[in-house]
RNA sequence: CGGGGCGUAGCGCAGUCCGGUUAGCGCGCUUGCUUUGGGAGCAAGAGGCCCUGGGUUCGAAUCCCAGCGCCCCGACCA
């Protein structure tokens, strides 16, 4: 038993987290190089993000359908800066049958070609429109530098591709997505990310306007955890979307395209875990509550899972998600220390000396140790365990926002912004130009994240190089 | 693409320098018994193309040559 407990956090960050996916029972390395297995417990959390967000797709009118995986080659030199930002991560298959291919295949990286070349095919009319298509599956990138959910070759996904007749439609398109993945940011992964636009050097390749969603990890690093784009008429023209407008005049269509991919559980992982493990928030734990019966012979065992039976019932039958650990010859403490791995939100201990006082030991994941531990009586467990789980969830995102605040930082010069984003996040004006930004990164290694929505009412300087400035934007290390 | 390291059981390794019985150890796995309120104990088992190919030798995991694969450190992305 020499490696069950992961390094610690501060110890060895990077490791921590290698091991915890893999303790955690979330997902394995594959045996090609950069890919990873998606594990049933990592998969069930996945069902849980994809299952919200294809409510709220489908609420806001948009419909499901499926594209195919290989593109060829040609679409992607359609649109220029498209092609350069995904060029050197292309997977490419160049023989099929046995045969060399007369053109080549791409294994899609992202679907903007294909889709546009289709809807080109069906927009015709302003009636046409919008068109507000998502593809669930997968895509494939050629990383150098893989990380299990952060950065793989092949990921899972959403893509929205949606066309509309005119650029205010379209641009509300992008910020109602924005809106909804910020709402699963909060509610569901109890995370406080910020919305804000990209900068022109960090956006979306073949983009006039990329926003996005950034969070904070547990080492302070940015993670984008979501982003919304919006093209313009620069697939439109690339693929030929047109359509007649009211007017009867030929008129391009306006797209866009947005996603969240199984990063996100990246992002859940280093915002809300501990040493100990996985902390799950409880809306998205694939199991909320589990129970541990405790017995030493035939007779304990009986009277024990009398109990545990009855209110394994009640929980289930309340709608809450849980699991009866009836492993034999695995000790409780054991159990106890597996669960905390696996970040189940609540466990319930039942034993003998619960059973004669008609109460049991509920400990919350998100306090480890006697600190989250509390025994409660058996009446009205069902809605102690309820709130409790609501509690978690609330109290995990007052953490993590506790936490952001107290790392972005208001440098008052250049000096003090190279510092700060050492070890933190600054918010400072920035006069907008690439070299100013250029100058940050040579400097510090940190990019400009994006440009809060949510701006003082005045300007200021910027903070590399004096100009005045209108907005403010955020600088930080990214993963 | 440039520098360093490694291929031996599912995983982590020892053995290789200096060739020589039946290739070991820890974890995990299987079976049985005892255990179970914070990471249990004992016992018995299963499991090997020692990366591949060639060479040297009476004899190669070990020496030589070639190849393949993987990992770590310096330029991009959801």
């Amino acid at each position: 038993m020499a490696d069950e407990k992961l390094p610690t956090r501060a110890e060895n960050f990077a490791e921590w987290y290698n091991q915890l996916v893999l303790k955690a029972d979330l997902a394995d390395y594959a045996p090609v190089r950069g890919c990873m297995v998606v594990k049933p417990y990592g998969w069930a959390l996945w069902e849980n993000i994809t299952s919200w967000l294809d409510k709220e797709f489908k609420a806001t009118g948009h419909v499901n359908a499926a594209f195919p995986t290989l593109i060829p080659m040609s679409f992607f030199e359609k649109e220029k800066e498209h092609v350069e930002g995904f060029a050197p991560e292309l997977a490419v298959v160049t023989h099929g049958g046995g045969e060399e291919l007369e053109e080549k295949l791409v294994v899609r990286p992202t679907s903007e070609t294909i889709i546009g070349h289709m809807y080109a095919k069906w927009i015709k009319s302003w009636r046409d429109l919008p068109l507000l298509i998502v593809q669930w599956g997968s895509v494939l990138r050629w990383e150098i530098r893989t990380k299990l959910f952060l950065r793989t070759a092949e990921f899972y996904w959403h893509e929205g591709h949606t066309a509309h007749a005119d650029s205010d439609e379209a641009k509300e398109e992008m910020y109602r997505i924005l809106d909804i993945y910020e709402r699963f940011c909060y509610e569901l992964a109890a995370i406080p990310a910020i919305k804000g636009t990209k900068s022109e050097t960090e956006r979306f390749a073949g983009a006039q306007i990329t926003t996005s969603i950034e969070a904070m990890m547990w080492d302070k690093r940015a993670l984008q955890s979501g982003t919304s784009h919006y093209f313009g008429d620069n697939f439109a023209r690339a693929f030929e979307i047109q359509f007649l407008d009211r007017n009867n005049k030929l008129a391009y269509a306006q797209t866009t395209s947005w996603a969240i991919s199984s990063r996100i559980i990246g992002a859940l992982i280093m915002v809300h875990s501990d040493d100990q493990g996985l902390v799950l928030p409880p809306r998205l734990a694939p199991i909320q509550a589990v129970i541990v019966p405790i017995y030493k012979n035939d007779d304990e065992k009986s009277k024990v899972m009398a109990v545990a039976d009855r209110i394994f019932v009640e929980l289930k039958a309340a709608g809450i998600r849980i699991k009866m650990d009836d492993r034999e010859n695995i000790s409780s403490g054991f159990k106890f220390n597996d669960w905390e791995m696996r970040g189940v939100p609540v466990r319930i201990e039942i034993g003998p000396k619960d059973v004669e006082k008609n109460s049991v030991a509920l400990a919350r994941r998100d306090k480890p140790g006697k600190e989250g531990k509390s025994f409660v009586q058996q009446v009205g467990l069902t809605e102690s365990v309820k709130q409790l789980l609501v509690d978690i969830q609330a109290s995990l995102l007052k953490r993590a926002t506790e936490y952001r605040d107290a790392n972005i930082h208001d440098p008052k010069d250049y000096e003090e912004l190279k510092q700060v984003v050492q070890d933190g996040w600054a918010l400072s004006y920035w006069c907008e130009s690439k070299e100013c930004e250029a100058k940050v990164k040579e400097d510090t290694k940190a990019t400009t994240r994006n440009i809060p929505f949510e701006q003082p009412d005045h300007g200021g300087t910027c903070i590399v190089c004096g100009k005045p400035s209108k907005r403010k934007v955020y600088f930080a290390k990214a993963y």
